[in-house]
DNA sequence: GAAAAAATCCGAAACGTTTCGGAAAAGATA
DNA sequence: TATCTTTTCCGAAACGTTTCGGATTTTTTC
């Protein structure tokens, strides 16, 4: 476990010079900045992170907090983000801490707790809530994040998201524009901020084809085949309405409601047009659906690198506005949507 | 962020006392000690892990090093770890470092520069290799780790494990018991330290059942559905004999197994007997099987407890015979093993 | 050769915590 | 009250790194 002390008496210099030649000072001769780091690689030298943190105020360190709960081997969210994100940071001579919360753990003490050690540099944030507690306290704790995702209309911290307004008006306009006027959406858990955006997305579809926004064609819960299957049997069990046509927030969704359909005898598109957005998980692909599923995708895969840029920038101190990124959308169009039948 | 400095102006003690209070030296005033640590919570101190680290040499961080591979999201086994680990560590107020090494990267430079960081207090290995170089390199090293397995025979390292080779012997035993003598066993990865002793334990029923070890019958590789689907066709369309009973590495293979022998028109267990070991994995129910799978039963989620106490203890300087721990699993007879056709 | 300017190097202090080796205060005894 | 013993407390130093504010050495100019 070499040291400073350890290069500085081998090469008859003071710590001081060794450090400063390590961390390339300009008024350090390039002779000695090489005899030193030449000494430091044949030494097998790494700085010890605690006293550099202790100094710099920087260990290389950030974390992911994130809770408890009963089906999280099978959320593809969190296992996305957690191997996504470990493999971004590792490969930038990062260390990525995740911890995860006992189930009903209130969140800011946790926070507050992984501060107060002075161990990390930054957090990443999933998942946020429309009114996500964790940004102020973040901010009033002055330590560096990145959100995935965008809360509130005044955002000031860095974010990686996609439009997602835009994606949810896009593919309802895509049905309205083929006639159909009602229109189930298929969204998340309540509460969530791309849940709350994607609802917009689609009234301001319905809108503007001069559609009525019914309360009972907007579903939300778990992205889930599960959830795709029970919906879609319970828009098509009631005296309501039934749609022509359907949003899923996502691709697991659609598979059930795929599934639904078969099984009440409803023909995709014949009967029933789907659409989906795709993050395209690992497990699921639109294209492999019969007929193959119209979408647009966005790569939950492509968000880790942006992600990590916009935290170590923060961490770094970059300016706020190279720190809010947006990312990209693909409309595919492929066979789950028809005209809507003149019935 | 409050320091050791901050509480002692307050009360007019040292710094030297208020950290004694709150480590609990026994020539601390029972006054003082309250006053330390009231005035420590009212203020919000939490000690810093950095200079912490530094002077005592513990941070109260471990690590977990898994390689990147392109199914790691579908990897049972990576996200209970993950997941139960993280959870484990969290609840002792430690922090928990997931790395995930480059697809091809060699593994002991990456424990070298973690260790030479001086982050860590010490590691978790997961899936030990029969040659594994990790468990030297790091025993050289002096760090504290815990395997989740064990390797050879001269087993000088924390661990929890459990015994592989004995539940393999039990399910085979269970087989040629029942008049069974032709038995595939359906393994994982060779080089693994579990699929090399589960088939020495097979291969010691066989023995002691006299009956003959055919290598066409033992096949290795990812233990997935896939897998025990190709396997089973395979055992089954060849000119070489015949098995009428499978031993399954896990539940996941079993379940491929079944698929095949429908599609083969072969009946469980009238046709051919499957046993399985049962992970638990959550997904996955052995009961839930048709019929219900006779397993040998130990719930991965069980290793996560006393594979974190182990290591715990080993960064706490424990004696070593507390460090090492076999965990139990049970024999659960259902309906898929049926007598040999004498045929 | 002397003085000034530029280049290179370094001592001291800081970061926050822990602990060794006393020092000081409090209590007990004659 | 003085002395001895016990209890409680604390100064100094350490941990390894970074950087401020010079100090020293080398080079340039006259």
């Amino acid at each position: 476990m070499a040291t400073l002390k350890d290069i500085a008496r081998t090469l008859d210099l003071s710590i001081t010079q060794v450090s400063r030649a390590l961390n390339d000072h300009s008024d350090v001769s390039e002779e000695t900045r090489l005899r030193v780091k030449e000494m430091a690689q044949a030494m097998n030298y790494h700085p010890n992170a605690s006293a550099r943190k202790l100094v710099s105020g920087r260990s290389g360190m950030v974390g992911l907090v994130v809770p408890q709960h009963r089906n999280i081997g099978q959320d593809g969210i969190f296992i996305e983000a957690v191997a996504g994100l470990s493999a971004q940071f590792s490969g930038r001579g990062m260390q990525f801490v995740l911890h995860i919360m006992a189930e009903h753990e209130p969140v800011l003490p946790v926070y507050q707790r992984l501060i107060g050690k002075a161990m990390l540099d930054g957090f990443v944030l999933i998942d946020p809530l429309d009114h996500d507690p964790r940004i102020d306290f973040l901010k009033k704790a002055g330590i560096a994040f990145v959100v995935h995702g965008r809360v509130g209309k005044a955002i000031d911290y860095p974010y990686f998201d996609i439009e997602n307004e835009q994606l949810a008006y896009d593919l309802t306009s895509h049905l309205t524009a083929r006639g159909h006027r009602c229109i189930a959406l298929l969204n998340g858990i309540s509460g969530r901020s791309y849940v709350t955006v994607r609802k917009q997305g689609y009234c301001r579809a319905l809108r503007d084809a001069g559609a009525e926004e019914l309360p009972h064609l907007h579903l939300g819960g778990e992205m889930d085949e599960a959830n795709g299957l029970t919906h879609t049997i319970r828009l098509f069990s009631g005296d309501a309405p039934r749609p022509t046509a359907i949003v899923c927030g996502n691709v697991r969704l659609a598979r059930g409601v795929y599934q639904a359909l078969a099984a009440l005898g409803l023909r995709v598109p014949t009967d029933v047009s789907v659409v989906a957005h795709d993050d395209e998980l690992p497990s699921l692909r639109a294209s492999a659906f019969f007929p193959a599923l119209t979408v647009t995708k966005a790569p939950l895969r492509d968000s880790w690198e942006p992600l990590v840029d916009c935290l170590t920038g923060a961490i770094e101190g970059k300016p706020l506005a190279t720190l809010q990124r947006i990312g990209s959308y693909t409309f595919i169009e492929r066979n789950s949507v028809a005209d809507a039948a003149m019935a």
